[in-house]
DNA sequence: ACCTGAACACCGTTCAAGT
DNA sequence: ACCTGAACACCGTTCAAGT
């Protein structure tokens, strides 16, 4: 209650700002991130935060590795159900956290979408798959995660908008589906009116699944190449 | 030469705005696209174009489906060829316009995931995946499709500032995975080192073939589930 | 070194006015 | 119906000036 104009008790960083701008996207979205948001939350200048930030992008780029880098895990006991804890981590933070699946696909050089990179590797390690065949089986778990890290973002920015929660927004998914014309798209037709529950990360799961198999089936047959 | 203002000679829809926007978008990226280069361009005004497109999400979003459904095929001779080659379609169209892949992943429910949907079912269909495992299936592919659809995206948007090629550009991914801490990033560090050529076109492939493996495989042994 | 906030250079979108 | 372009409400970023 003093009467001169109150200075920040809590002296600014780069820890703080991104701190309080992953309260923001969680709280209200990517597009609510917007510097001025930030000036008035931490009560300072726009100089400041520059001062401590590159830009926008660097705050996303370093809010999205402070998530991802708190999922990412060491080899577990049993490696397939190491790797599946690891896929179903990085799920649930991209579920909590929208904003960073869309962050991942946008940059993928920086710590967060290395992190996974390693892990997913030395995870595959542990599966015993050969060197010859990392690349290619990394390679595709982590575009898979990354593919479904990017839908996840795209159904909460839908999501953002209007007031139906998760489930009722894929059930209406569904519904549309059905409605497409059977004509054009049978396929999708015919999976609208069976889908009536729809559980993604199931879903999510079970394509980590088929992607494992696939690389068990593939190494193990190839032993002579 | 006329002395009066030019008054555009073609008439103005949203196709011809639509083409406009994706030479556009082709020539110059993504951030290029704003509405002020598209009145220059087409020589009109704001409200000429708003008359034909919502907005300039919708702008972006019929190019994208524009683009996608030149691709997407029905069924083949050969189920698996004819999936891979699918895919391999694709790959190119994105990989020509990258502005796709991040378009992709922003709004799945256009036309443009829906076509790759179908056309994945229906590849399905022809190579004879069962029917309850068609939802599995179908969504692996696709979210991994979008996976490097988008990464395929954030590698156009990092080569647009400089001027190298893309091969160079993979070979500077390696270096720089090469250069990476061993104690923390040991698999892509020898991942970096290894990969002096990468291939991401011939890796895409490899991915699906895995996933395809994988399908296979489960749907065959699951008969008595 | 760290912070302030007016100012700058841009956006997408609207809308009264024209043909 | 279709088009024009000034005006509006916002952005991210800079920078001279302060402490």
């Amino acid at each position: 209650m003093g009467i001169m104009a109150p200075r920040r008790t809590q002296a600014l960083s780069k820890d703080v700002i991104v701190k309080a701008a992953t309260e923001i996207l969680d709280a209200e979205g990517e597009d609510a991130l917007t510097l001025k948001a930030l000036t008035v939350r931490l009560s300072t200048g726009y100089g400041a935060i520059y001062h401590h930030v590159a830009d926008r992008n660097d705050l996303l780029a370093a809010a999205t590795d402070d998530v991802i880098g708190r999922i990412v895990t060491g080899p577990a006991p049993e490696p397939r159900q190491g790797l599946r804890g690891l896929a179903l981590g990085l799920f649930d933070a991209i579920d909590a956290h929208p904003w960073v699946g869309a962050q991942l696909t946008r940059e993928p050089w920086r710590p967060a979408v290395l992190d996974i990179y390693e892990s997913v590797s030395r995870h595959l390690q542990a599966l015993g798959v050969p060197e010859r065949a990392m690349s290619d089986s990394a390679g595709v778990l982590v575009h898979y995660i990354l593919g479904v890290a990017g839908q996840n973002a795209a159904n909460a920015r839908a999501l953002a908008g209007s007031k139906t929660d998760r489930s009722t927004f894929l059930a209406g998914v569904a519904a549309r589906w059905a409605d497409l014309d059977p004509a054009r798209y049978p396929s999708l037709h015919k999976a609208g009116t069976d889908l009536r529950e729809h559980d993604d990360r199931e879903q999510f799961l079970a394509g980590i699944d088929l992607i494992l198999t696939g690389i068990e089936t593939t190494t193990a047959s190839a032993g002579d190449r």
